[in-house]
DNA sequence: TATTGTTATACTCTATAACTATA
DNA sequence: TATAGTTATAGAGTATAACAATA
C-alpha cells in the first residue's frame, strides 16, 4: 500500500514504550542490560573468542594459580559451563591447565604470555565497544552510573563488593 | 574435610570478580541488567501473570485501541511472541481482542475494566520489585540512574526516547 | 503481491543432573 | 562419603520461517 492509512490514531512520532516504563530505571535497566549483554557476548565472538574469555584472562591475571571451582565462582558461572570455555581458551593457547600435584582432582589454570598479551587486546576491544555503547555519556557520567550500578550489585552479592570495601570494618 | 586446605591460596574475604570488571560500567549494566530482568520476570510470573502483562497493559492505556503489530513495535518484542502473551492476557479477561472492521485482517486490543484495575496492582507490585532491588539508592539516585540509562537506550533505539524530547527542534 | 496474526521450528544461554577420578 | 572436573540433558527466552486469511 502507497499511502499511509488514515485509520491510524494519530501517532506521527512512531511507536513509543509506555511513558511510566520510560520513568522505570528497573525496567531500563533490565531491558537495555539485556541487550548490553547480548551486543558485547555478540562482539567478543565476532573477534573469534568465548563471550568470558575476557573475564576469566583478567581474573587469572589478578591472581594466578586458580582452580576450576575458584574461577567459576568468582565469576559466577556454573562449573560445567566454565569447562568448555576453558577448552577453547586453551585450544587457542590462551591459559594452561595442569593437575594440582597436591590434589589431583583439581586442575590449576595459568594465563600463558600469549593469554597475557591477548588479555591487553581484550582490554582495548572492551573500551571500543564501550565507547560505542555509552558514547552518550560523558566519562564522568559513566562512573557515576558505574557507581550506583555497584552499590546495587554489591548489596545483591558480595562478588560485586570491592575487596576494600569488605567488611565495613 | 574438616581443616580447611592449608594449600589454598590465601584469599579470606571469598571469592571477588575481577577489579577491572568492577571498574567497568559496560560490564556491570550487562551483569546486573541480566539479572534485573529475570527476577522481575520471575516476580511477574509467580503473581500468576506473564512478564510482559505489565508492558502490554499499560502501553494499552496510554493510546488505545492498538493493533497487534503496533504493539509488538512499541515494546520490542516479536509480533509472534505477542500472540501468546495476548492469548494469556485474554483468557485472565483482562485485554479485549476484536477484528478491525476496517481492515479485517487486523486485531484491535483494549483493555477491560478489569485489566485497568489489575495495572494499578501491577504498579504496586513493580514499586515492590524496585524496592526491593533498587534499595540501596535514594530516590534522587534512581532519578540519575534512570536519565543515564534513558539517554543511553534513546541512542540505540528511538522507542526509548520520550515523545516530547523527539525531533530535537 | 503484500500484510496481519498465527503456528511451528530452531537457536542461544543457562541450570540441573548424572558420571569419573580422586580424596 | 565428599569433592573437582566433566559430560549429558533439559529448560527458559528469543529469533526465524512458514502458513492462512485478508487486503
Amino acid at each position: 500500500m502507497i499511502t499511509p492509512e488514515i485509520t491510524q490514531t494519530s501517532r506521527p512520532e512512531g511507536p513509543c514504550v509506555p511513558r511510566e516504563l520510560l520513568a522505570s530505571p528497573l525496567f531500563l535497566l533490565g531491558r537495555l542490560g539485556y541487550a548490553v549483554k547480548l551486543q558485547v557476548m555478540e562482539e567478543f565472538e565476532t573477534a573469534g573468542f568465548s563471550a568470558y574469555a575476557y573475564s576469566v584472562l583478567a581474573l587469572l591475571e589478578e591472581g594466578a594459580r586458580e582452580t576450576q571451582a575458584t574461577i567459576a565462582d568468582a565469576l559466577k558461572i556454573d562449573r560445567s559451563q566454565l569447562v568448555g570455555i576453558l577448552d577453547e581458551l586453551e585450544e587457542q593457547s590462551l591459559v594452561e591447565r595442569r593437575r594440582d600435584p597436591n590434589d589431583r582432582r583439581r586442575h590449576l589454570v595459568n594465563l600463558t604470555p600469549t593469554g597475557k598479551r591477548q588479555l591487553n587486546a581484550f582490554r582495548k576491544l572492551a573500551k571500543r565497544v564501550e565507547d560505542e555503547i555509552l558514547g552518550p555519556l560523558s566519562e564522568g557520567e559513566r562512573a557515576v552510573l558505574r557507581d550506583l550500578l555497584l552499590r546495587v550489585a554489591g548489596s545483591r552479592d558480595a562478588r560485586y563488593v570491592p575487596p576494600e570495601l569488605r567488611a565495613t570494618a
